[in-house]
Parts: C-alpha cells; sequence; structure tokens
DNA sequence: TCCTTGAACGTAAGCGCTTACGTAACCGCT
DNA sequence: AGCGGTTACGTAAGCGCTTACGTTCAAGGA
C-alpha cells in the first residue's frame, strides 16, 4: 500500500496554525476556534483571526484536522467501472452534490471484481474517509456479501456513514433504483408488442440488479404465458462487447427471435451492433431494448428503447442520505424506473 | 469546508499500531519498522509482527501515518466534468493504475469552471495528496493560468507531484495528445474528399486544446485555399446539446455546407441529432466528423469518423509520470492521435 | 581480554490539529 | 462588597503514526 507513493513533503512552506496565531497574537486554541466557528471567541477576534489568516494564505491540514478529531471532509465512492456511462453519471452526481458542500470524494473501481470490491471499500475507511457509498449492485455471492456486510457495519459501528446504491439486502441507507418495476415495463411493452418469441441477453446472474430486472421480466412474461425460464437467455459480461457475444450465441440458439432484451443499454449497444452488421434491420425484423437510459441512447441508430433510470440524482441522493446524521432504522430512497420507448421496438412482422 | 463533513468516530474498534506492538510484544517502533519494511528489524521479528497484524486486521490510519511523515497513498485527479466519456476513460485509466499500486484517488470535477479548478487543485493539495493530476484543457484566459500554474509551482516546491493531460504550456511533466496533428489529418480527410463548404462547430476557444485542434485544421484548410478564418465556425459548449445548438446555428448560417467538422465527439453527436431530425442524410448531403473517439462513436448510425485519442492510456501515463521520481526538467509523453474513418464522412454530392 | 562495531530494538519527540479543562476578568445580583 | 455565573481565552493532553537518537548485546579484531 506504501511502495509507490510518494514521501511526503516535510514542512513545505504552507503557514501551519500556530502561525496564524502568532500573526494574531492568540494562542492557538483560539485560533482553531475562530477558524472552525466554535463557540467561545469574541467577534472581534474571530475576524481577526479570519484575516490573518486569509492573508496567510492558510488551509487547515487535512490528516492533522482528522487525526485530532475535527470533522471529515472527504467521502468515498467505490463503482463497478468508471469508464461505463452508467457509473459515471452516477459519480458525475455524487461529485456535484460534493463540490457544492465543500467535500471531497474519493472514488475507487473494483473492475467488478468482487474480492476487489471489498479491499478498495476497507482500504477507504481505513484511509479514514466520514463516509462511503458503494455503487453498483451487489454480487450474489453469499460470503462476499457477507464481508461487505460485516465491513460496513463495523464502519457504522465506528461512526461512519454508508449509504449504497442499488443493493436493498443492506441494512443500510439505500438508494434504491426500481430495477424490478422497470424489468417488468419493458418486458411489458414489448410483449404488448405481440412479441412472444422473446430472447433475453443478460449479465451475470450473480448481481442482484440482474436479479431483480429479470424477475420484473418474469413477471411480465408471466402474464402471457411465457417466463424468463423458458426464454431463450444468454449470460455475457455486462458490457457492449458482452452483447455482442451473447447477441451472436442468441442469434444461434433462437434465430427466430422478434425480440432481444438487453438487461442494460451497454450489451444493447452490442446487440445493435452485431444485428447491424449482420444486415438484420431493428426493429423491422428484430426489436431491441436496454435498461439504463444512458446519454448515448437517445443517439443511437435506431434510438434505443430503454427503461430511464435517474443515475446523476441517485448519486446525489445516495450522498445526501449519508451525509444526513444517522437514524436508527436505514432508510431507503427510491428512485423512479421510466419507460421511454423509442425507434428500436415495434410490433412484430406478422 | 467543514460544514457538512460527518465527524470522525472517536475511537473506532479499530486495532492500532500499539495494539499490534502489544500482542506482538514489541515497541510500537519496531512494530512500524516491521509494517512499512524498514531496515532494523530481524526478518524473524517482523514476520511475527506482521503475522499478529493481520490476525487482528489491523490497517494503518492513513492521516496519522501522513502527519508523521510516512509515504502519502492518495493521489488527486481534477477532471472538467467526470460524467463526460472522455474524462471518464481517463479516469478509468488512472483508477486502474492507482488499484494496482495500492493508491486510491481523489477526484473533483471542475465542470469547466476555471474558479472551481482552481479551487479544487488548491482543495487536493490542503487534503494532502502525494500527487495531483489535472486533465482537460487548459483555460486561455491569462489570470487563471497564472494562478493555477503559480499553485502546482508551489506544490511542486513543497515536494508534491504533478502531471497534466494536456496542457503543453505548463512546464510540468505532461502527457500531450496530438491535437493539432489530429485536428489536421481529420480536416485534411474532409478535404481530400473534395469538401470545399465546410462547417466547423467547437466548443470555446478559451481552452487550449480547441485553439491547437483548430491549429491542426488550419493548416489542412491552407493546403487547399482555405482556412479556418474564412470558415463558418460556431462556437457552443462542448457537449452534446451544445453540438446540437452550434449545427442548428450553423445550418442557418450556412445552409449550403457538404461537411461539419465538430471538436469533439459529444458535439458530432449532437449535430448528427440535429440532422437527422431535420431529414438530411449524413454522410449522403453532409459529412460530419467528430474528435476523441468515444466509446459509442463506432455505434452511432452512421458510425462516426473521427480522430481517436487513447483516453485510458493518457491517464495511466499521466499517474506514472506523477509516481516517477521528480525530474529535474519536466517531461512529456505524447499521445498518438490516430485518425479513423468510419461511416459518417463520404465525398460531397456533386 | 578489552574495545570497537553494528545489528536489533526501545525511547521519546514530534507531525498539525481539536478540545477538555483551567483561569482570569467581568457581569449582575443580593 | 461579596458571591455565583458567564464569557473569553490559554494550557496542555492527546489523535496514531514515523523516525532520530539511545541503549543493549553479540561478534569480531587487536
Amino acid at each position: 500500500m506504501a511502495g509507490s507513493g510518494t514521501r511526503a513533503r516535510p514542512h513545505g512552506s504552507r503557514p501551519r496554525l500556530s502561525d496564524v496565531a502568532e500573526e494574531a497574537g492568540v494562542s492557538i486554541a483560539t485560533a482553531s476556534r475562530a477558524l472552525s466557528g466554535a463557540a467561545g471567541v469574541s467577534e472581534s477576534m474571530a475576524d481577526r483571526v479570519r484575516t490573518v489568516a486569509a492573508e496567510l494564505g492558510y488551509v487547515a491540514n487535512l490528516h492533522a484536522r482528522t487525526l485530532a478529531g475535527g470533522p471529515t471532509s472527504v467521502v468515498g465512492l467505490v463503482v463497478h467501472e468508471i469508464g461505463d456511462p452508467y457509473f459515471a453519471e452516477i459519480a458525475s452526481g455524487v461529485l456535484g452534490l460534493a463540490a457544492a458542500e465543500g467535500l471531497t470524494v474519493q472514488i475507487c473501481h473494483s473492475g467488478r471484481d468482487p474480492e476487489a470490491e471489498l479491499t478498495q471499500i476497507r482500504t477507504l475507511i481505513a484511509n479514514g474517509v466520514g463516509a462511503v457509498i458503494v455503487a453498483g449492485s451487489g454480487f450474489v455471492d453469499r460470503e462476499i456479501r457477507a464481508k461487505v456486510t460485516a465491513t460496513l457495519k463495523s464502519y457504522l459501528a465506528d461512526g461512519g456513514r454508508v449509504a449504497v446504491i442499488g443493493r436493498h439486502h443492506l441494512a443500510v441507507d439505500t438508494v434504491q433504483p426500481e430495477n424490478d418495476k422497470g424489468g417488468h415495463a419493458i418486458a411489458e411493452h414489448v410483449v404488448s408488442l405481440g412479441h412472444r418469441r422473446i430472447g433475453i441477453i443478460s449479465g451475470s446472474r450473480a448481481l442482484t440488479t440482474i436479479h431483480d430486472r429479470l424477475g420484473g421480466m418474469d413477471r411480465a412474461l408471466q402474464a402471457v404465458g411465457l417466463g424468463v425460464a423458458s426464454t431463450p437467455l444468454v449470460e455475457a459480461a455486462f458490457t457492449r462487447d458482452g452483447g455482442k457475444e451473447a447477441a451472436l450465441e442468441l442469434l444461434e440458439r433462437a434465430p427466430d427471435v422478434t425480440a432481444i432484451m438487453a438487461l442494460n443499454d451497454d450489451m444493447a449497444i452490442g446487440a445493435l451492433s452485431v444485428l447491424r452488421d449482420r444486415g438484420i434491420p431493428v426493429p423491422g425484423q428484430i426489436s431491441v431494448t436496454g435498461f439504463d437510459d444512458v446519454a448515448v441512447a437517445q443517439d443511437l441508430a435506431p434510438s434505443l428503447t430503454t427503461v430511464r433510470l435517474p443515475m446523476g440524482e441517485m448519486g446525489r441522493q445516495a450522498l445526501e442520505l449519508a451525509l444526513s446524521p444517522a437514524a436508527k432504522r436505514s432508510r431507503r430512497r427510491t428512485a423512479r424506473a421510466e419507460l421511454i420507448v423509442r425507434a428500436s421496438t415495434a410490433a412484430p412482422r406478422t
């Protein structure tokens, strides 16, 4: 953990609190109180100290402050992959609010590796962040989940704050997108268009998000006598390339499908590219749907029918939860899923 | 800066170095040396301490370590907007290498506001990061630039490490994409197809990146008796919506253009959507080009002719520079620009 | 055998802050 | 005038670590 770290500068030319105090002719205790807005300093004195601090360009040393028990001003954010638009937009929401609150954010991305995620959560906690936000689906794996839960619990017990996005089984503050409802809506849209030979391209079912979305889809399919279990389904990486792979395999296994539901937009984009390469018209021959409504979904050709999730807002709310005083019971905010019908879906050819 | 921060937990149940030392029956100095791999401890003793530490689940307190003069393990990254694929991919490169090196990354995004950027650089430095990476075009504004430079210089003088991406005028380690060369390549491609009535949609020229890209384009245009100065050019926000706006205005001002060069992919995407809305065939009637080659460029319809920049690699290299020991002279690494010809460009109708 | 030497470990002094507690001055009250 | 109660500030004890400097002890040279 240290190895390649750069060495801290010895003193630096940065003024210290003692410099400010001396210059203002007060004790460092008074200076500290004045600058932190604590009680016990006269208004005139506080003003004087603040002025001197400004003149000297004084900025408190975060490490010293935190070590001494002051307020923390950094929060941690763990995502699967920051390069993904889904997570990038969540991060953007978090960063936006953080900046407004004068906080900075430490971000880790796990590359979708459960072990790495656990390690990173621990690292963030060790780094002394005041709050941790974990974004992205949890892993179904019992053992990992137990460890994550235990880690977060003990962090909470130590006074840390935690919020998760899309992981409703953890008993902590949660921002939960309506994965089930969204899955239901999109599947219902597809069947209501008349599709009955439907294929699904999915990420790993080890992700709870997938599980929930599939659950919603299943309900809609059941309503017309189908079901996820009896539907051709291919699992692949939850990415564009995974979508390509899955689409290829799906077309092989079930060449007669009239609709393909992808479990996120990235996979749908991959599927679209495969269909384009094959010269299969969308939605003429096959309809395609996504999930998330990443920014580019509207710019694809055909523009993508999908379920919109307010990613930025979700990030923002997660931070809000994390910043609000801890509650006895864990709170939950729901992020609405909204069906966005665009040009990639149509009734099947008869 | 403090205000909304959460309060640091008082003790927490986290084991401290003294706990490890006691358990192992040594002094904390020895324990510290053993864990940091410093000399002066016998191998057997070091092993014992490490074992105990592992058993106790000991993780060093970052703040204490840094305050005491240990190595820093967090680096700062400043980008314009983390939600943009361009910056998200840079961040992904940084995070990837950082994780491998056992470092964590504090990310700020300025929302393209020069003042905010300066503030955030200062905040990161105040937070005690060991290195800061500033990504994204610099602002041409003299005053701001001087302040940024001064801030980074004094940070460097204090032993901090700095690397910038795409800001060649700062005398610090730089990863520089070939903006000029890329601009030249794409413009040359367009004119070589036969286009002579070309429009440009651009972000603010206050960004050095834009300046450089336009410079390259100008050289290519000059070669056929044109030039940026005599070319219809619309400035707007460096985003998808900015691209829409700019495209609308451009079509009004110069309805007879046969090609539109956008200064990044986001703007090109916006332009494409306007053209689609208007029913203007691309590239049938108007060719469109972008810049950056964000992931979705290949998935648009038509797929986008653009200039590829290795964003992830740029981020990675920036961190590499920042981690390598400081050199007397500032180093520069060049990120190659590569023309990617896809389906959005064609010869003009005759 | 005595002294030098260096490896191995302990002692303790901070790093720059926050804050519990102590102290002095001052208020109004009886 | 004498008292308790504020208020405004100073003193000093850490927060959990790193590291310069001491100390101890075994090995080696004379």
